[in-house]
DNA sequence: TCAATTTCCTACCATACGGTATGAAATTGT
DNA sequence: ACAATTTCATACCGTATGGTAGGAAATTGA
């Protein structure tokens, strides 16, 4: 009867004119260039190539296209699960190619967009619920991402065992939120890596 | 005859019912809370106590009252040039307070504000011009006058001869940024403190 | 008191936007 | 072939917004 949970239940009727997950990753990219507020309906329906009522039908209203969109970018873009697990190296490199990365991707074009949930935390937040919600969360996940490459990093010896790994992660993410900023204002790469440099120096205190 | 330069050639006509000066401030309050986009010509009029086609009559349209609000922020609030006067203390206490202040600013209610021109960064920039030269022109002034504050401490002798002073000012600006988007995240002030005091930490390597 | 000047508010316009009603088009199963 | 189902696009509604026209109100100087 109610079968919603079957996966491959291949479903009758007119068939979705795009993939949804592909869709999806387009219309994050809209709101990620452009902002919840200065993003319309018709520039998601657009993005994917249908009108406004198939994106409602499939997504919900804005609010809910936007919320998706934001919980998709924290779970893939730029700095995915997966791209944390390869931090053999000294720390302090694994974290500047991170941060790095961080600033770096998205900006092929000249609009750099910047990082879409330091973007969603300054336009969104006075919004208040549901959208403070899921910021929250997306600091949470990446700070414990953090953390979890410092405690990765302690277990090699890298990091002393009274070093405050909460409080070191936390300042990294507020590095990284920065150095997202400056790009979006402009700021030249070579600028942004120079101070991300110095930035990661307070690293030495706390390392054996 | 033209008398556009004379400040205090009493003008004959109705008087303005407000005060231009004061009536800047609210406007640049206003703006500092909602941001551009999510601000109506009808919010700023209410703010001073008048409707729109007054607004527009003493400041122009939505645009320029915006850039003269971002602006008058820089000029003022919440460092103005004269707040960075008193830094006769230890270079890193004297920093540290002066980040805690730009973070606390602006927060009396419960709703952060942050830093008017990290949000005008993150909103604007994708605007174009003027936006973006304004917003340029307001980070340069910052990123200035925090060099000026670690050429001061040079002199004391606080900072080595071969400190890199520009980069120095570029990564304290960027950590300041970091913060001001943290707090509007929501994050406890002395969480955002206790990150503060590590990015601090970086200067150690400058020092004599 | 009266003209000149400047600001004030009411009312309005054009446009853009979020969201929906409705029926046509495309698929599946029988 | 035909019913059931699902998605599609055209057309529309109500509202909010940036901006303006036009005349009333308040001041200065004569």
């Amino acid at each position: 009867m109610n079968d919603k949970s079957a996966r491959k239940a291949k479903k009758s009727g007119r068939p979705l004119s795009f993939d949804p997950e592909w869709a999806l990753d387009e219309l994050m990219r809209v709101f990620w260039r452009q902002g919840y507020q200065a993003t319309s309906v018709e520039d998601l329906a657009r993005s994917i190539g249908v009108t406004k009522p198939s994106v409602y039908g499939s997504f919900g209203d804005k609010q809910q296209i936007f919320l998706k969109s934001l919980d998709h970018y924290v779970d893939t873009a730029p700095q995915g699960e997966e791209r944390f697990q390869n931090d053999t190296g000294p720390l302090k490199a694994n974290l500047l190619r991170l941060l790095e990365r961080v600033v770096s991707d998205g900006g092929e074009a000249k609009r750099e967009p910047g990082c879409m949930l330091v973007n969603a935390t300054v336009e969104c937040m006075q919004l208040g619920s549901p959208f403070s919600d899921h910021i929250h969360a997306g600091h949470d996940l990446t700070i414990g991402r953090l953390r979890r490459i410092l405690e990765r990093a302690r277990e090699r010896g890298e990091l002393s065992d009274t070093a405050d790994l909460d409080r070191l992660a936390h300042y990294l993410n507020m590095l990284t939120v920065g150095a997202a900023v400056m790009k979006k204002a402009g700021a030249d790469r070579r600028e942004i890596t120079a101070a991300l440099e110095i930035g990661l120096e307070a690293l030495d205190s706390y390392m054996p």
